[in-house]
DNA sequence: GTGGTCTAGACCACG
DNA sequence: GTGGTCTAGACCACC
């Protein structure tokens, strides 16, 4: 389902969240889904359960899953979903834009860029039509 | 010269690397100019003298300042500072834009966004002429 | 009858107290009245049955119903009822204020707070008269 | 500084969250203040660094402090603080409320409770100016 | 079985 | 010394 990224020096609990956070607000996991329980990840994973519990933690804070004790995680309504996961991206996605231009970076660089990660998703597409 | 945000999650260190890339790349601080001593620096933002030494040994390892024995440290010849600077932030750029396309964000929403910040910009110099 | 919100952070068993004790001693169910048998409103909420056996437990356990073996549980007699509901709820409430108190909240705002509360239950019922 | 009341149900994590909230929303512990460290706080109440660590971590999310690596934890400025602080309150206690109403408890009642909650503070003022 | 909390003890990065 | 992360293993409440 997921997997973890070693070589990534961001602790594992954010690893677990981000795939997940992917996941969910990309539409892969719709509402009402159940996540992989606590244990059976990280054995699958071979870490701690305290670990996945943190992330699923902090999955649960970010308002993207509610926990039902006894039965799991499930990911919660649209709402919340989608208000949460674009908002944060596009503040994150402004402040490196400023930072590209105190470095002087030119503004048409960067939108041919946008342009070629885009294309890629594109093809991909149509290659699977073909 | 340069000022601190507590706030700010990063650890200092990284802050004192960040503002003094901006400034040598941005153009700020040509080739050949001197920085502020360890010490004088570390004064005047009152922290830990190792941490501006660790913040120099960065910007040393990435070509952007060279350290000359009893005399200081000083910006790079040109050639490094356009190489380190452009390279590094597009990987940088392109992953979190792969990021966006993975979590459904328009993309003409993401150049719009590019356009509003450098516009901005223009204003300011726009603002600063008149 | 009542119905379970999962997104509520407590527990199941919880939540159907609660809801019982509102219809109890808000009056719905007067003295005497029969409650859904255990097996019945578990199908009907597609929940385990040991979870309702728990709730009614604590309800008789509060003195607000009373089980007759083989027959079912009924609603206690309304001496009961009145002491144990509003004396628990008090307590509960004068410790939040005396949160509110230590967090400095102006005394007026809780006040008009529950006016508008019960403002607006009265305006339901004037709705529903017309 | 803060103590536990080992007869609360609720996690020892909490306790000490909530201390920390009415003594920062409360105004007796103003902007920049260094709150205990986590070892030593750990000690001071014979529990275990990781459960301080997690009430820190739950205080930095509601923006009501923020660390500084290698420095300690410090009280974040003042507009946060009024903001979450009041909105979380008053949301709880307006539930609290509607519940009161769902019951059947008179009005007047919960404002005659507020009324002497409030006037004991008073004469707590009053006892230490005389 | 599930999630939630806690302890004990370890290691790392930072200052 | 500080905070941040992780592991191992335990106990509880809930379903």
């Amino acid at each position: 389902m997921i997997w973890l990224d070693y070589q990534d020096r961001r602790p594992i609990y954010e690893q677990v969240v981000e795939k997940f956070k992917v996941l969910i607000i990309g539409g892969a996991m719709p509402a009402g889904t159940k996540l992989p329980s606590v244990r059976q990840l990280a054995m699958e994973l071979s870490i701690n359960p305290n670990t996945i519990q943190r992330a699923y933690m902090e999955l649960e804070q970010q308002g993207l899953i509610y926990p039902v004790k006894g039965r799991g995680n499930f990911v919660s309504e649209k709402d919340n979903v989608m208000k949460v996961g674009h908002e944060a991206y596009l503040q994150e996605f402004c402040s490196l834009v400023e930072k590209g231009r105190a470095l002087k970076v030119e503004k048409d660089l960067l939108i041919s860029k946008i342009d070629s990660c885009y294309k890629e998703g594109k093809d991909d597409r149509d290659k699977r039509v073909q």
